[in-house]
DNA sequence: GTGAAAGCGCTAACAG
DNA sequence: CTGTTAGCGCTTTCAC
């Protein structure tokens, strides 16, 4: 591996000079300047980053601790958000994960602490308390897609509320208005905030709703096997004397779930029934017939400013508290006016959907 | 930070004896490293890694690139099985991503080389042929879920004609004989290699079959908007004068508009229709009504192993060529006997989605 | 505009 | 068994 001396040598000058060139341009003779960046060129030179670090007293490495990143795949779209602030910064990132050590994240921190990272991130894998993350003193953090209970550390989440208003003002706006939520599990804050969300819409339109009337718990736990417990709770409420004309469900998932309900009692969607998933995971709600419309988990967005916000605090910022990320509602062919209308579409991509609709 | 220094005064010892007790315990009597390591632990003290690879000549860093990681979520089991391994060995893991960079991976390998990673592996979304990829010399490389057309580097892939040779296995073992393989784009490695397991089933099974006879191309690009190819492939396959009681799919999308069309034209799966997936993609087989029966791709297994032949190579072993990956077939409820019973679960799993079947 | 020396935190080689 | 010296590659004084 080359060295600065070594460029310094074949240039014909000291070893400093050439690390003048290359950091400070202006402060060398343009002259010299070019021999220089034309031997470096020459050479394959590439700067080694810890020993200009040591020096410098900063790494340019930032490590980014992720929970159980595995079982919600979108989840990885934080990391590439994240990823792509940091290396247009110039910065490197160090990744580790909680789950490989039972559950502990002191070692993978130990890891990062060694290689002298200059902050930290903890992304979640779904909306939530993450009080198992214990931010080390002296070491920036910043919180992703969850929260701690003492506030003072920059958060990044998604804007909940404003995806479950955003859903049901969709419904009321097709004319529904006999609308059930069919929700992911009432402990999970998503769960509550969507709901503040759902009814202010529905309140704002004049509809009188309470979470007792308006909610059905799909999923009581955030385990894997609670796609039955969907479905039944789905198939439960489609049976019900007075079936609701549209439901808005606590994931894509669960919508799925009511697809196949739905398809089990003949019950056709979207003409009888106009459905809403959340998450946008698009395998499913592409995939789905017809194309599902839910709301956005805006996760690449919300990787990058919390890269942002991380840099800030390096640079001296001190913005602390939560920020709340808007998805957008993604319109396709899973909800239609209660007369008969399609529902206008508002991305581009629903055009795939659509076609599957009729093929 | 703390440094060996600080740690040495307190102690009352030299930075070497500090050193030594960290790194060679026995060369330091039980005494004074029983001293050391209680105020290193007092002090929090955890030795600089960049300082420490300065001077052994190795960094402890392996550097991840990946593709375009977003478009195949469960890819990301690749990075986790890295991660675990790197992690038991000691090793940091820096990860770049090429889309960022438009198609470059230039500027991440140039930033590999300035933290002195000591390897770099290269994991793909979808097992290809990956010439954009120029392993930098004098850093030891390793191909995951891609290969070279240059075969001089050790590489990871899945036993893509096991998968299909046992897909097609389970098919005739529940007594199917018309069956027909909806394929992904036959460009692509996969669709090959899966091809040539599924037919070595069939003959072997006494069936003759050739790739005419077999194969319907359900997709024909990489593209999102193909699930409408698919879905139109499979309508027209379903229609046919004579159908087949059974269908293999490329993927586990395609699977779901087999079912998507057999739905619509009334066909019951499995009771008419078995299907066979692959990748399993969890959100989808297990959500899936009924639960589909696919091959899993074992991403995390070949990470872990990609790492580990990363290692070995940095250890001076000189394995090169082709590692190939077995995927287990998961059998869940989408196939089924011709004469009517159902295919025995091979794994525990598959009981969620059985009791999907009959809720 | 450029160079010499000192030091970031650590450890291998050589004393003692 | 333990301490001293030198140096990994780089950059910041402080001279010239």
């Amino acid at each position: 591996m080359t060295t600065i001396r070594t460029v310094a040598e074949r240039a014909g000058v000291s070893m400093k000079t050439v690390s003048r060139a290359l950091n400070n341009p202006d402060s060398v003779s343009s002259n010299t300047r070019e021999r220089i960046l034309a031997v470096a060129e020459a050479l394959n030179f590439v700067p080694d980053q810890r020993a200009r670090g040591m020096r410098l007293g900063r790494s340019g490495v930032v490590g980014l601790l992720t929970d159980v990143i595995a079982s919600t795949p979108c989840a990885v779209d934080i990391v590439r958000g994240v990823e792509d602030y940091l290396s247009e910064q110039g910065y490197s990132m160090l990744i580790g994960n909680t789950e490989s050590r039972a559950g502990s994240s002191e070692a993978v921190l130990r890891g990062f602490r060694a290689s002298r990272v200059e902050g930290v991130l903890y992304a979640a894998t779904y909306h939530r308390l993450a009080e198992e993350f214990h931010p080390p003193p002296s070491m920036p953090s910043v919180l992703v897609n969850c929260f701690h209970s003492t506030p003072d550390l920059p958060t990044v989440v998604p804007d909940e509320e404003r995806g479950g208003y955003a859903a049901i003002e969709h419904l009321l706006s097709l004319g529904h208005r006999s609308i059930t939520y069919l929700t992911l599990a009432p402990e999970i804050e998503a769960t509550r905030l969507r709901m503040k969300g759902a009814l202010r819409a529905m309140r704002e339109a004049g509809i009188s709703a309470t979470t007792e009337s308006f909610a059905v718990t799909g999923q009581t736990g955030t385990g894997a096997f609670s796609q039955a417990e969907a479905y039944e709770a789905a198939h439960n409420l489609l049976l019900r004397r007075v079936r609701p004309t549209a439901i808005f469900c606590g994931n894509d998932e669960m919508a799925l779930q009511v697809f196949n309900a739905a398809a089990d009692l003949g019950i056709a969607i979207p003409e009888a029934l106009s459905v809403v998933g959340f998450d946008d995971h698009r395998l499913f709600s592409e995939g789905m017939r017809p194309g599902l419309t839910t709301v956005a988990l805006p996760y690449q967005k919300m990787g990058r400013l919390a890269a942002e916000l991380l840099l800030n605090e390096l640079g001296g910022s001190t913005q602390r508290g939560v920020v709340r990320v808007d998805g957008p509602l993604v319109v396709r062919a899973s909800t239609r006016a209660v007369d008969g209308k399609a529902a206008p579409a508002r991305k581009a991509r629903s055009r795939a959907s659509a076609k599957l609709v009729s093929p």
